[in-house]
Parts: C-alpha cells; structure tokens; sequence
DNA sequence: CTATATTTGTCAATATTTGACAAGTCAAAT
DNA sequence: ATTTGACTTGTCAAATATTGACAAATATAG
C-alpha cells in the first residue's frame, strides 16, 4: 500500500525521536496498529488525528488533509477517468468557482 | 441522499420512456433495487455500468465518470479541507502537471 | 376502485473491518 | 552468538456493514 498520511506521520514521529511505543498508547492502540498506519496498511480514525497532531507537534490542517487526500486518492486510483471525475466533484464542492 | 449518477440514468431512462421493470431484469435485479440505485440510496455495481450504458443509449464514458464523482463526493462532502485534498490526490494522480 | 409503477421497510445471509495478540524480523549492544 | 529493543507481520474471532430478496406501502392514471 501507499499513503502520504502514513509517510508523513512516521517521519514526524522520527524528528521528535518518539518510538512507536510511546506513541500508541496515547492513540489507544498498540504498536503493531500504528505501524501498520504508518505503512498505509490500516486505516487511522479520523478522530485520532487531532491527538496525533498534539503528540506530534504537528500542523492538524496538514495531516487532515494529507488524510482526506488519501481518501480521495483511493477512490480515484486506477481510474480512467479520475482528472474528469475530480473536476465534476470539485464543482459541485465550490458551485461558484468560474472556469 | 443525493447522486449524480443516479439523477442522470433517471433522466435516460425517462427520456427512453422505460420503466424501471423493464431495466432492473437486464441488470440482474429487482425494481426496488433499481429505484434505490437511482435515488442515490444503494450503490450500483462499477461493472454494470456498461450495461446500462447501452441500455439507455448513454455516454458510457459520461455514466462512469459521474459515478466516480459521486464516490469523490462522499468522501469529501462535508470536509473542511476538501478542496486542499482534492489538490493533494490530483498531484498524485497527475504528478507532471505544472500549477 | 383497479391496475401499474415506484418506493420503502425489513431481515437473514454474506462480506468486511476491527482490535487484540502472538510470533516474526532486524540491527545494535553486550 | 545471545540478548535486547524496535518494529513488522500474520492470524482470528468479534463487531459492523453491505447485499439481495421479498413484502408491503404509496403514488398515479384510467
């Protein structure tokens, strides 16, 4: 699997040299399940990321997008025609954008 | 609920002056089925897309990309940083296009 | 009222996801 | 070459969600 979310949580966990030891357990999880969050293998709760931005010392706006992108990215993947079908979406998110 | 998808293949059945007994059959399943795919109430299946598509003499390519969109959608709707996500996946999806 | 079209509700069967734990690998230290 | 600590992988039952099928309700037109 892939995913920005997981990438970017590991490599903040690394700069604050946390273990994911430390981490779970604030998580309510253990350390087999934020690995596997961290390898895209899993998925994280939305509810969690505020805590992990917390721990992490990190910008929350930055990891709940990085997240909803890897939502978004897993729909799409693979799709033909995922360019088209973002815009038609895009559109009806923000009715009022011009072209 | 609320789908594109389902709004559009509505509207082609209509136009076709079909009843939904007469095109739940070729899709393997009953009307009420149907009626729910078409109020945006159950998913369709991606691989009966096709079907449809020449059932109501529709744009398959139109078909499937209202579809996806409807699956963006889900994921985005109510996201305060949708738009920001959707950029991030577009990347992703499209990694050599300039900003 | 009757007939036909559509919609809504229900529910068991099936499929998927989750949480928890055990066992595994790997690298560094002893 | 063993031990230790960090991380990874595999498994599995329990919890949740989805599906397919049908019955019943509603709506609309004659």
């Amino acid at each position: 699997m892939n995913s920005q979310f997981g990438e970017r949580i590991r490599a903040l966990r690394l700069e604050q040299n946390l273990y994911l030891r430390q981490v779970a357990p604030l998580l309510q999880m253990d350390t087999a399940q934020l690995s596997k969050i961290e390898k895209g293998l899993r998925p994280i709760k939305k509810g969690q990321i505020p805590v992990l931005a917390e721990v992490l010392n990190a910008d929350l706006k930055d990891l709940q997008t990085l997240w909803l992108a890897d939502q978004i990215y897993a729909v799409v993947k693979d799709e033909k025609f995922a360019f088209e079908a973002m815009q038609v979406a895009d559109q009806k998110i923000n009715p009022n954008k011009t072209q």
